[in-house]
DNA sequence: CGGGATCCGTAAAGATACTG
DNA sequence: CAGTATCTTTACGGATCCCG
């Protein structure tokens, strides 16, 4: 394991029934949109990326959990891992057909969040004022 | 605090400039694309639940995380929720049009994520088999 | 019925040191 | 350089009890 998480167990269900149970697909769901999931997708659909490179250009990620997030995303078919048997060793990273497909679609959500963000600091403010209200009760 | 999370402090940040830093947009993004808020974003698309409506609609999640889960997102400005002052209690929560529009995109995620699960599970058999291989070694 | 508050176990996240 | 191994810390998520 290591991997694979607790991935594994799960398998049937054919449509996507929303919602009952933990149907597999969630699990793909979430390896894409978790946190460094996102963010690793939506870079390399600029170009392909090193590691270390990559771990700039995201900052503020530990070696652990890209190189988690990165083995994911391969294993599940997203990312393609090209290892370079020379020294100093040399990893490139892209994206394969599919992952560049999820990364399109995780990509325009992050947009569509990042262009609506006024709207939601508008509401969160709204939401916090409404509480300190009730809270002078 | 108690609904907020670690959420605020952070704040500026112009431009969607994708990586560098903790942007307050991935906070909103982690939150419509958490375990629960996909499913209640894809339920409520449907239309209005009532609490425990939506609690057996979705399945296998605690009262816990349903209200953590809903409050975030009516925060956000996502989820409407309409309390009536009746005994029993009686609450429905709707979405908002900025809602409808994030649920639309994380269930078109969602779909396309359930529609290639088959070439997933073909890369995910083709990756632990390569593994058990060089195991032997 | 629809939560709020609290406690608790587990499992991820993070930092650090080590290796081919 | 690109990881792996190990440890510590954090927070997620569930169970329980209570209240309007």
């Amino acid at each position: 394991m290591a991997v694979s998480d607790k991935a594994i167990g799960t398998s049937v269900t054919d449509k996507y029934d929303i919602g009952e149970a933990m149907c597999p697909y969630r699990l793909v769901l979430e390896h894409v949109t978790s946190r460094w999931g996102v963010l690793v997708l939506i870079e390399l659909l600029e170009r392909p990326y090193r590691f270390s490179e990559l771990r700039r250009a995201i900052g503020r990620v530990s070696e652990k959990m890209l190189t988690q997030t990165l083995q994911t995303l391969e294993r599940d078919g997203f990312v393609h891992r090209d290892a370079k048997p020379v020294i100093p060793p040399r990893v490139d990273y892209s994206l394969t057909d599919l992952g560049r497909e999820a990364a399109e679609q995780v990509k325009a959500l992050a947009i569509w969040t990042s262009e609506r963000m006024a709207d939601v600091d508008k509401s969160r403010r709204a939401y916090d004022e409404a509480r300190a209200l009730k809270a002078r009760a």
